[in-house]
DNA sequence: TTGTAGGCGTTATCAG
DNA sequence: CTGATAACGCCTACAA
């Protein structure tokens, strides 16, 4: 075991001090931004010292003593979806102005990966939590809120559990979008997402589909197909199709993934959209518009600013009530949606 | 400024030594796995002590003392990109695997961007760095490998930059993807990239398309398209539309971000494709299923988790010659491009 | 306005 | 096989 990584000693605050002729402490003072207890002289010597020097704190030794690690764990439940892509985009981008950084961990919708990896982001001494959650961990989500660690949820809640939450409002935008469907003609309508079990963005949805399809009185009582992977929306669609309920037909997908695999779905039974069916999407990815696609815009990368700037104002001991913020939903109306 | 965060104190290395009677270094023996050199007794009291105060050894403390922060640096050029999240998604779940966690960075391209986030990187004693590089930072790049960090170039390498390299065969791709193009018939091709300059993966394809064009007599000299945002491709794509080069035409484009604006600006203009033009894309995003096009499946995942692997290897000790690996690229035969 | 001393949680060194 | 002790680079009292 010889000098692996031997790196070129690095340049400490010791060296700084050295260097200016004054103690680590007023270099201390000088990095934490403690200006004003700077003789102006010595502000001016130490600055140039650092410049010349080339000198950058150590995050680590910096996070071992005082406060800040300087990092923010991010929890997404799929990094492959656009849809958590943008919220990171705009977490990174609020982060960085801050001097932060991010922390992402993917945990596939897999409870168990959950766990492991908030363990190992508090073992980095994270600052602060952004999280999807899957919501299966609300016990270890507690305990490091009792541990004073500020948590802040994107998309999805956590029944009883006091945080920042900041998502849209998807019972509005799904009751919405329910009706402006009913309202198009559609009279026999499906809601198709994944799995709700535990998940309150699917659950608000989906519930708020059923009670307007319910309200205007074209329930089946088959309304709310829930799929999981390929072979279930096969099944799902199949039995959809086959449905005899008269009237125009209608799919609502809960999400892109879901939209996706509907759209590819259809077309292997040779289903023309929208002139055998309508099709309404939550999220609006980049291809709906290639595909004509109706859809319900997210602002994605402003839920990913916001729950950010929620975490820093806390961070910054700024510290206020909770809050549910719910951002607004769009819908985008494309060809795939006609008034039948 | 009282006790803002007033952590539930930390369980300790100190705390465990003392309920299991043994002192902190041989506590520490059994968190670094040194585990030959520990009485069987010792190891599983130090289990137990260690399970029941739930204990968390702090990676913040263990990388300011010991060689490892346990944080790989991941700076890419585009994190909305579905070819960078695909990479992100390798990487991570490499990284899981050994302990390790993602600090993850998005330049936009901006090279003073990339800069900021090298320093802050370095700032937090990564231990490796994957990096998809804007090719503007190179010394910048020397200097870190100077000071031993481990370096694995994704995607775009560096000129004269000694280093592990994961990418495709893109000259190969090109060329083969040319050829195939030309053997289907069409006889005016044009390339559309981004501006290739400073970016190897751009320059190699869009070199390896013009030689292809080049040998087989259908150089045009507007054969590469160079475009940089939506205007620029609107006014590239009228251009070749208006072209009299006699001959049926097809577009190649450099990424799905390209493929994507090029489809778009096709369609404003009232086009067939495949009818009056032929299209073939870089990268197979989800949505090229959807647009029945033809395109170059990259393995981006395999590309992240080769990366983090080369990192990992090298960060055990375990010191190789540097390697240019090229994974294969796979075409995707769509209806885009009919024989003509 | 500046400095001294001690400690954060861990590992390396050197003894037993 | 196990332990004392001194770092690592910085921050926070407390003093001056």
């Amino acid at each position: 075991m010889n000098e692996k990584r031997a790196q070129a000693k690095r340049v400490t605050i010791t060296d700084v001090a050295k260097a200016a002729g004054v103690s680590k402490t007023t270099v201390s003072r000088f990095i934490s931004g403690d200006v004003k207890s700077l003789a102006e002289d010595t502000y001016k010597r130490i600055a140039e010292t650092i410049q010349a020097l080339n000198y950058q704190p150590s995050k680590l030794a910096r996070g071992l003593k005082g406060r800040h690690s300087f990092l923010i764990g991010v929890v997404l439940a799929d990094i492959t979806n656009p849809y958590s892509t943008a919220i990171l985009r705009g977490a990174e981008d609020a982060c960085h102005k801050h001097g932060y950084n991010l922390l992402v961990c993917n945990t596939d919708n897999d409870p168990s990966k959950e766990r492991d990896y908030i363990l190992m982001l508090q073992s980095h001494q994270i600052d602060g939590l952004i999280i999807n959650t899957t919501g299966q961990n609300n016990a270890l989500l507690h305990a490091m809120k009792a541990d004073h660690l500020p948590i802040v949820l994107v998309d999805r809640e956590v029944l009883n559990f006091d945080a920042d939450v900041v998502t849209v409002n998807n019972r509005q935008a799904a009751k919405d979008a329910t009706e402006f469907l009913i309202r198009r003609g559609y009279k026999r309508i499906a809601y198709v997402t994944q799995p709700v079990q535990g998940v309150s963005t699917r659950t608000e949805r989906a519930t708020a589909f059923a009670q307007a399809i319910q309200a205007a009185g074209l329930a089946t009582g088959q309304d709310v197909l829930e799929v999981d992977g390929d072979a279930q929306v096969h099944l799902a669609i199949r039995d959809f199709l086959e449905s005899s309920t008269p009237g125009p037909k209608a799919l609502f997908a809960g999400n892109a993934v879901v939209l996706l695999q509907v759209i590819l779905e259809l077309r292997s039974h040779g289903i023309d959209v929208p002139g055998e069916i309508g099709i309404l999407g939550f999220d609006n990815p980049e291809w709906a518009e290639i595909a004509r696609l109706t859809t319900l815009a997210q602002p994605t990368y402003q839920i990913g600013v916001q729950a950010t700037e929620r975490l820093l104002m806390r961070l910054e001991g700024k510290d206020q009530p909770y809050q549910h913020i719910h951002l607004p939903v769009k819908m985008v109306e494309r060809a795939s949606t006609p008034a039948v």
